[in-house]
DNA sequence: GAGCACTGC
């Protein structure tokens, strides 16, 4: 983890001194450490800087006073671009002013158009419509309303719809249009998220056949001149924030570890600053985890000379009820008098956008996140921890500045921040596998891809490889054409391998069984069950026993379990007991999709009742949103009449059908154990390990899995066990031998090609 | 034998 860090970190040129140096003069260890020279080290800084332009922000008028000039540029310009800082009230205010601006009546006076607001996330679509709709002073889901998956909170009424970007994609699937709309407004255009990326390059062409529609792009400031141009010259009109300063501090020498550096600021801070909380950025779960203990560990060190510290990490897959720890207050001093308390919340990025906590005063940023890259070539997605952007940089620190003048560090320096990060986080449209954004474009009849008017076009090999994968599995014909079958594919809110196992799932009898694993795959189900999961607390370094596995806190212990054992004294055994005894009940020897639909018909047979989700160590939550996705597919199926259908459980096929169903969607996804004892993907010929978590008790020749991973090594996780006949049954056009690179796996499909031949014959002259 | 930033349909 330490080596890792220090490479990380060397992507800023890293000085060239021993670490344990910089540890010995700044490290931990700071009981005795005279508190205000290292407090004076940053505040004495020459190149300390003030961020806000206050002087500037007053030229700006606020939003609610420049009303009379937006509905006038409005009134003149079919495309607006409109800049606004968080906190300008642009997303409640303007929608209400465009309400005012328009007739939102059909020409012929028949029916009337709605104003589309998208927002990014549901929370925000459905938080900031109730509070548009009480401001309007009328009821949520008339005339303002949301739409959002599974829920639409809108009716015949509704002028003014919230909805996330990606439902306003499916609604131009069956409008292409969006005829129902007389003004879009695409709000935190600035985020860049797929479906908005798509929404662009579509309303660009919308806009030109529908002379009667509006479009209002709200962003962040940064990348307005760059919208600008991409829509024709569009006026642009700015709002300001009501954002309180923030100081900026850079390190004056890069530093070589950053998660060290951030608790050392963490501790000076809390020695040395004024009362106010504090937001650190990380990168992962582990590492925050990590990071919380070490804070409270040196905080407790200190004695009674400091305040009291509440540390709270602040993670997605942390269960809600651990995520509202973060609006706890501050601990009070200890004794009356006493130096005050202080909150510290160690978070993702999800605090960057996402979640809101106010009452930060101090903002510590290492410079770094996760981000998703994609390689075409291999096909595959992973995670890279990378240096963020200037444009996160900014929206980090200004997390700062929310309720008083606040301060943000910076752990890197002032030249590499103007010289080293990126001006924007690249756009997640450059960063993704396009399979399912490709077919949904020539579902909305983008034939050309190659002119499609992208504001960043991805790259061509990109578009190739979306393109060949939804070729082989016949979702487009060799013209590049959608065909009924993925005209159908193109509705499920899955990826299409997985909806192609499910429209041919009928074919196979099995649609019910399928249903089910799709929707546990897709509610982000992988179970790992395996003891040795669990074990993980023993073999951590020191200082991390008393830390349960993240997994068996997410993926099998139910959210009242995780308080819980949080407070063990010994959880290993008792976790691990706990995941064995899952692993007992539920695991499946032929594969870990079989054991997801294990689990999933005990919770039904259970009648999802939820204390027998906690005495079986299942995360309830999870299931309930597998069960929601699943209802949404069975419609989706109906509509198509697609028999929903079983083999008889007795039977010897019922799960050899559910596996070659499975194998019908997933045949590019298949790995080969070679004689070496490794796995290699086959046709791409990638080395690759079971993950660890897997159910299998034995290592097949060949397996489908749904995920490739790169971390530590390269990993395949959740797999099932499949046979070499099938595919050549079952996927003939991909493993065509003539088109396949010479290896381990060519030479066992040649044979089963043969002795395909042979029996073919051998029945024919039976006949 | 290991370790999943964040969304969304």
């Amino acid at each position: 983890m330490g080596t890792e860090r220090k490479r990380k970190v060397s992507l800023f040129d890293v000085v060239d001194e021993p670490s344990a140096k910089i540890a010995k003069s700044n490290g931990l260890g700071l009981t005795g450490m005279n508190a205000n020279s290292s407090i004076n080290k940053w505040n004495g800084r020459p190149y300390s800087q003030r961020y806000y332009d206050i002087l500037e922000k007053r030229k700006t008028l606020p939003v609610w006073q420049q009303k009379e000039e937006f509905l006038q540029v409005l009134r003149a310009n079919q495309t607006l671009v409109l800049v606004g800082e968080t906190g300008s009230g642009k997303t409640t205010q303007i929608p209400q002013f465009v309400l005012d601006a328009v007739d939102i009546e059909t020409p012929d006076k028949r029916r009337k158009m709605m104003i589309a607001c998208t927002q990014p996330r549901r929370v925000a679509a459905m938080s900031v419509s109730r509070r548009v709709a009480e401001e309007m002073d009328v009821t949520i889901g008339e005339e303002v309303g949301y739409s959002i998956r599974f829920e639409d909170c809108s009716s015949a009424r509704t002028v003014l719809k919230y909805l996330t970007d990606g439902m306003l994609l499916r609604e131009a699937m069956t409008d292409p249009l969006l005829e129902r709309y007389k003004v879009i407004i695409l709000d935190e255009a600035h985020e860049r998220t797929l479906a908005t990326d798509v929404l662009f390059g579509l309303l660009k062409e919308v806009l030109r056949n529908r002379p009667d529609l509006k479009l209002v792009v709200m962003s962040a400031t940064l990348e307005a001149e760059k919208f600008q141009g991409y829509f024709n010259g569009a006026p642009l009109m700015k709002v300001p924030g009501r954002l309180h300063p923030v100081e900026i501090f850079y390190t004056q020498e890069p530093e070589r570890d950053y998660l060290e550096a951030a608790i050392r600021t963490v501790v000076q801070i809390h020695m040395c600053e004024p009362p106010g909380d504090i937001l650190v950025f990380l990168t992962g779960e582990e590492e925050i985890e990590d990071a919380c203990r070490k804070i409270t560990k040196e905080v407790g060190n200190m004695g009674d000379q400091v305040g009291p510290v509440k540390v709270v990490p602040l993670y997605s897959t942390l269960p809600p009820a651990m995520q509202q720890k973060i609006f706890e207050p501050a601990p009070p001093p200890v004794k009356e008098g006493g130096p005050p308390g202080r909150k510290i919340v160690v978070s993702t990025n999800i605090a960057e956008t996402s979640l809101t906590i106010d009452g930060i005063v101090y903002v510590i940023d290492p410079g770094f996140s996760k981000q998703k890259v994609y390689n075409p070539r291999v096909r595959v997605e992973s995670l890279l921890v990378s240096p963020i952007s200037k444009a996160s940089a900014h929206q980090r620190s200004g997390r700062a500045g929310r309720t008083q003048p606040g301060k943000c560090f910076r752990l890197y320096t002032e030249k590499s921040f103007n010289n080293d990060l990126q001006p924007q986080t690249y756009p997640e449209i450059l960063r993704s596998n396009l399979a399912n954004t490709v077919l949904i474009l020539k579902k909305l009849g983008i034939d050309d891809l190659v002119h499609f008017d992208f504001m960043d076009p991805p790259a061509p090999e990109t578009l190739m490889r979306a393109l060949e994968v939804l070729n082989y599995l016949g979702a487009l014909d060799d013209e590049g054409n959608l065909t009924k079958l993925g005209e159908i594919m193109s509705e499920f809110p899955l990826d299409p391998q997985m909806s192609k196992m499910l429209v041919v799932s009928s074919e196979f009898n099995c649609s019910n069984e399928i249903l089910s694993v799709a929707a546990m795959l897709s509610a982000g189900m992988c179970l790992r069950l395996s003891s040795a999961t669990v074990l993980s607390g023993f073999h951590a370094p020191v200082g991390m026993h008393h830390r349960i596995s993240k997994q068996v806190l997410m993926q099998i212990v139910s959210v009242s379990q995780y308080s819980l054992m949080k407070q063990m004294v010994s959880p290993c055994l008792e976790a691990q007991k706990a995941a064995d005894e899952a692993k007992a009940r539920f695991g499946h020897i032929d594969g870990d999709h079989l054991t997801l639909l294990n689990v999933y018909h005990a919770y039904k047979q259970n009648n999802e009742d939820q204390s027998w989700c906690y005495e079986n160590f299942i995360n309830h939550r999870a299931l309930k949103a597998a069960d929601n996705v699943r209802q949404q597919l069975v419609r989706i199926m109906s509509r198509f009449n697609l028999k929903l259908c079983s083999t008889d459980f007795n039977s010897r096929d019922y799960y050899v059908n559910i596996r070659k169903a499975m194998l019908a969607g997933y045949f590019m996804q298949v790995a080969h154990l070679e004689r070496t004892g490794h796995y290699l993907t086959v046709k791409d010929n990638q080395v690759v390990h079971l993950h660890p978590s897997n159910c299998l008790d034995h290592k097949p020749e060949w397996v489908i899995y749904n995920e490739y991973v790169l971390t530590s090594r390269n990993f395949i996780r959740t797999v099932t066990d499949i046979r070499g006949e099938w595919l050549v049954d079952i996927a003939p056009h991909y493993y065509d031998l003539e088109n396949f690179p010479q290896c381990e796996a060519k030479r066992v499909l040649e044979k089963l090609y043969r002795k395909k031949e042979k029996d073919r014959e051998e029945s024919r002259n039976r006949r």
